[in-house]
DNA sequence: TTTAGCGGTTACCAGTTGGTAACCAGAATG
DNA sequence: CATTCTGGTTACCAACTGGTAACCGCTAAA
């Protein structure tokens, strides 16, 4: 039998910085917004035009948290009809290297996946 | 009313590389296994001490997963009892930037979150 | 023969996620 | 007055996720 080695790592024992972030970007249609703003801000009705498929509900929710997680601002423009525009905060922004690595492998597991 | 700006982004319309990669470490207790496996192969058993919680059933579940998506290597060592080791894969490597990436985010999140 | 350890598998079940569809307020438009 | 537009909210529901607990085959040791 193999020596049985013993469990001597550093860093991450309860709420990993892992899972924090996750739990932000890890939601159904999540990185697509925050893909979307990341280029430039956008209002609520071009994001659902831009992101095929989605429900407003699932816009509104995704929006609202993060919102609260403090990725996202939203600010309202007092038009007629009102115009709400959504933009990455600068924390936000931080997220954008996290976004463009995990693009990077998602490039090479499509490839990978398309060659099989 | 604010000009209603049109969709010309180049890049994600529909199997994107963002969600083909958090499909792969989006799951409970994955990112948790790929790092500990990022730092060293680890047995089952080991996996499963080391990660506080996790139960048989999902660890061989992510196991599978992550194996069937050629980020893992599963190598069975006929000893008795037989001992079976997980590693990473060269493209399990690759993951390493995007996990460290978002390490890197979290620790900010958790300072956010910290101070608020 | 019984027990223990490894590396799982299986059945069952509760909670969460996300989808659809209907509905809402306020202001402008016809 | 009815309709349209924006930016949502709500009720309802099916599917998926992940948890617990029991069980399995194999070998070695007591």
């Amino acid at each position: 039998m193999l020596p049985r080695r013993k469990n001597l790592v550093e860093e991450p024992p309860e709420r990993c910085p892992l899972n924090e972030c996750l739990s932000i970007i890890g939601g159904a249609w999540t990185p697509n917004i925050i893909w979307y703003l990341s280029e430039k801000p956008r209002r609520f009705s071009e994001l659902k035009d831009d992101i095929p498929g989605i429900s407003a509900k699932m816009l509104t929710a995704r929006l609202k948290r993060l919102e609260a997680d403090g990725v996202v601002e939203r600010r309202v423009e007092p038009t007629s009809p009102p115009s709400v525009e959504y933009r990455l905060t600068a924390l936000g922004g931080e997220l954008k290297p996290a976004i463009d690595a995990i693009v990077s492998v998602g490039h090479r597991l499509k490839a990978l996946n398309g060659e099989g």
